[in-house]
DNA sequence: AAGTATTGATTGTATATACAATTTTGATTA
DNA sequence: TAATCAAAATTGTATATACAATCAATACTT
């Protein structure tokens, strides 16, 4: 998994880090100390950093030093363009694990899911219950509606990858519409994402649609606030 | 003003990109080209490209070529977007009113505010506190850290309004970086936005950037997650 | 003692070069 | 013609090196 060797060093920082080796609001050694230490040179030390404030672990104060920010790293994703939770995190070289908690095909849906996905009566979707995680630690849970037409069969060992990336081998996904609120956890999803009620998190509806404009899929995800960031560049328009 | 050579080039490559010489969905030459035409080498054309990528002026496709996405649209619809809380809840014909909680010149602020701002030690910011209400009901809690060098003067009465159009008459903003966060409300916040603590808010922390990148201001806003979302069509890149 | 100049440390930028990984293209062969 | 293989193109990573810009600390001068 781990390929580079600046992957690999800001991994190994990463790992101190949470060890305590290095601890909030202090110094990391210099970028020549480090290249020093980990044989290698210093733009590649640069490119590990990078990537750690990329992440918001480490934030960089010029001509002074690299700070300690968090312990943790959030995944973060947003406007940048349409992606999964696979594609997102393996942007920033995490490793993805999926638990598939409930996979079926089903003519019982709420209203809303027949209303987004504008499903004939009766007509069969596919209910996927995921559990996302990286490096074993729960990080999101998502609720899939997927019209069954899209894909006539699904296994639940495909369920465990990339859906968007299965989609597109038959339809091509145009866009989508995402709504993000903002919820307190309940008792029961806090225990599945494990962590405790009252904590905060995004809640994303989003609606994936086909380059027509059909509806594909909709999407109920709960991702943990603590583990996890939106992202947007706005553009102003002259 | 510009002062770096890749950022020179990065402004020459989207001035060509504007200007039509390179299209929506184009190949941009390849590094070594562009290396050559620039005379300078491969790594100082990819930090040129790594700022626009940053930009989402144009995308990476490996061992394929860099290409020009969509400069427009795609983002900012519904909410906040860089239309500031003003020009969004106008939108929605709603009656904005403003409360300045705190209007001062300061060189007192947080690290992270220098960090983004990208400060010189002691430089003066504006700092502005403010709550903005539709209907006289509390939705947003900001605050506000502004360069003083680009607003040499600002009134109480002048930060009531939408404080962009403000800033546009002497720089012209280009793009903002927005980070959402969901949190839970604690005692102080939750008494300004007139309810109850442990409710969950977003919180977003935006930077506003010059067309050159230059960050321009720094906002930290919580804004009430009953009474807002946000909302985001993203394309799907191919 | 206080201000000033110097020096070292540290990050930021730039050049030059090489190899790796993968896609595309073109040539070769069955 | 179709399939296969080889070469070229292109981005990604890595090493080595140098200078610039600025902050912090030290030494020096007044």
């Amino acid at each position: 998994m781990v390929k580079y060797l600046y992957v690999e060093i800001a991994g190994a920082l990463r790992d101190d880090i949470q060890k305590g080796v290095y601890e909030i609001h202090q110094k990391l050694p210099s970028e020549t100390d480090l290249a020093n230490h980990f044989s290698t040179t210093r733009l590649t030390i640069r490119k590990a950093i990078d990537l750690l404030v990329k992440q918001q672990v480490v934030v960089r104060d010029r001509n002074r030093g690299t700070y300690v920010l968090a312990t943790q790293s959030k995944i973060s994703s947003g406007s940048s363009g349409l992606v999964g939770f696979t594609e997102a995190a393996k942007q920033f070289q995490l490793d993805v694990s999926t638990r598939v908690l409930d996979l079926r095909r089903t003519i019982v849906y709420p209203d809303y899911v027949a209303s987004k996905l504008d499903l004939a009566p009766q007509e069969p979707v596919w209910q996927i219950e995921r559990l996302r995680m990286t490096d074993g630690e729960a990080m999101t849970h998502e609720q899939i509606y997927l019209k069954q037409k899209i894909l006539p069969e699904l296994t639940a060992h495909e369920a465990q990858g990339s859906l968007y990336r299965l989609i597109e081998q038959t339809v091509p996904i145009g866009y989508a519409n995402q709504e993000l609120e903002a919820v307190v956890l309940e008792k029961g999803l806090s225990d599945l994402l494990e962590t405790a009620p009252g904590q905060p998190a995004f809640l994303a509806h989003t609606v994936a649609y086909s380059m027509d404009g059909y509806p594909i899929l909709y999407d109920n995800s709960h991702y943990r606030a603590d583990k996890y960031t939106f992202h947007n560049i706005l553009q102003r328009e002259h």
